[in-house]
DNA sequence: ATTGGTGCAAATCCTTTGCAATAGC
DNA sequence: GCTATTGCAAAGGATTTGCACCAAT
């Protein structure tokens, strides 16, 4: 397994925290790097029975959330059933479809730190703030019409 | 069944739409308004076991799916598990609790209409904007440290 | 050599589906 | 009476758990 320009900052930051570095989350975190965002676990399972044969989806779903603490990744929930797992990290919302449950990226300049501040007035920790808009994707309002 | 005034609105709304007003219904309806907000359809479920014995848990998933069709309770994905519903219509975020689970009201006013339109200018049709501030509550919060 | 990670299988949790029986209109 | 709603049982999908083995440090 020789290392990768994408595997360092997971290497530095697992080497960190005293985590080892595996073969696992190595390849998991190139398959997520690399493909279309909004990858589901069930996704990353399958590409992996090319990459890293025998890999089972408890081990996927372990390492997406680890890469989701080390920051690496964010996991949105967007009500589509499966939740997903977005290699882009910074600030953005999701538009998703009630009828297909496609979910893609919005760039909207929004100001959030509103509804963080009523979360700390609130005593409430904030770490992230998720922003999904629902309704229909343009395929499905055409379709429905 | 005598008609209560929390029953009218869905009466109505059930009649303007040719669907059956059944003891289920009204009793759910009732169920959901008076309980504090954010049930599941859980909990639902057991207080009917009291109200309208024998009532099945896809009955009472259909209706709370219908109750927010017709615009009067309110589904909340706050990415916790279970859905929740919400007798409180009108916009509001939410702060989910990540170790815990717990699911609290926010009052921030945020112009939420730019995330909006970014989302018409992609061709998708929004119905609706649902803002969650995910972290940790104070009891959780303080259990960690 | 330690012990954190992994794979396997099974369990759990939430929700939906198929179908016959029932009850609104 | 017609057909939407219901209840039952069972299936379904996503994710987690328990435990023995393996491999990174």
């Amino acid at each position: 397994m020789a290392p990768t320009d994408t595997d360092k900052p997971l290497i530095d930051l697992l080497r960190a925290r005293g985590q080892r570095v595996t073969p696992q989350r190595l390849v998991i975190n190139r398959l997520v790097r690399e493909r279309a965002r909004h990858v589901t676990a069930e996704e990353v399972h399958a590409a992996l029975a090319r990459d890293l044969p025998g890999t089972s989806a408890p081990t996927v779903y372990a390492t997406l959330d680890l890469l989701a603490d080390l920051g690496l990744v964010r996991r949105i929930d967007a009500g589509t059933g499966a939740t997903l797992y977005d290699a882009r990290t910074e600030p953005h919302s999701h538009s998703a479809c009630r009828r297909c449950g496609a979910v893609e990226d919005l760039d909207a300049t929004t100001d959030l730190s509103p509804v963080e501040d009523a979360a700390q007035r609130a005593g409430f920790q904030p770490q992230r703030v998720e922003v999904v808009v629902s309704g229909l994707c343009r395929r499905c309002a055409r379709a429905r019409a």
